[in-house]
DNA sequence: TGGCTACATATAGAGAGCCTACATGTAGAC
DNA sequence: GTCTACATGTAGGCTCTCTATATGTAGCCA
């Protein structure tokens, strides 16, 4: 998967992922790979930076836990990143049928 | 639309748009806006320099002509464009896939 | 004891592409 | 004489994703 591709659309998979459970960074991670059959593999170094982002933001929100002695970072969606979560889809949606029609106008 | 949800895409927008017809870059920008229905409105500074990269990778080939004592500079597809055009069709209909179900995955 | 792997977070710096803003010029309408 | 449409181009900035590196715990195995 080209990177640049990902482009503007990270914070979408982000978001979804941690829609209904929170989830620490590591778990997002595996998450997206999960439910990508295996197609996503995102670095540390994109997720952990973008998650901050995102919290800056006010669309997730964190809190620090130890589980079996190891810290994690568990980030949740606010509402305010609900209402985001639900915009992105819509324009991911809009998004693929304007390119699509470029790309394979039926003439 | 969000500038940076077209990064990695705008290659294979700019290559559908000259497939059947060499284009300008100004007709290409018009072409790109009827397409789309009006959603893409794609700034010079994006298109122009991005008509010289593809050119320099041997996707494109140009030449000049005077219309009406205007210059323009028309782009065709070259042999190795139109293999890197079905390409990225490819890839979009994977990226698309991928994205939408993390996106949109039913449980 | 030492080494390896999985788990877990984080930052610095590079790379690349799309954008804004600006520069330049012709043709035609009013 | 001014304005709009047509037409191309560059410089510099912005932002996101990536690579590479750093740090540390837990558990397994030899």
């Amino acid at each position: 998967m080209n990177p640049d591709a990902l482009r503007g659309h990270m914070d979408a998979l982000l978001l979804s992922v941690v829609e209904h459970e929170p989830l620490h960074g590591y778990a997002i991670i595996e998450a997206l790979r999960e439910r990508s059959g295996g197609a996503l593999d995102v670095p540390t170094g994109t997720v952990y930076p973008a998650l901050r982002r995102l919290e800056r933001a006010g669309f997730l929100a964190s809190e620090w836990a130890t589980v079996g002695g190891r810290k994690r970072r568990t980030y949740r969606l606010t509402d305010s990143g609900r209402a985001e979560l639900a915009g992105e889809r819509t324009a991911w949606s809009s998004f693929t049928s304007v390119i699509g029609r470029v790309l394979n106008p039926q003439t």
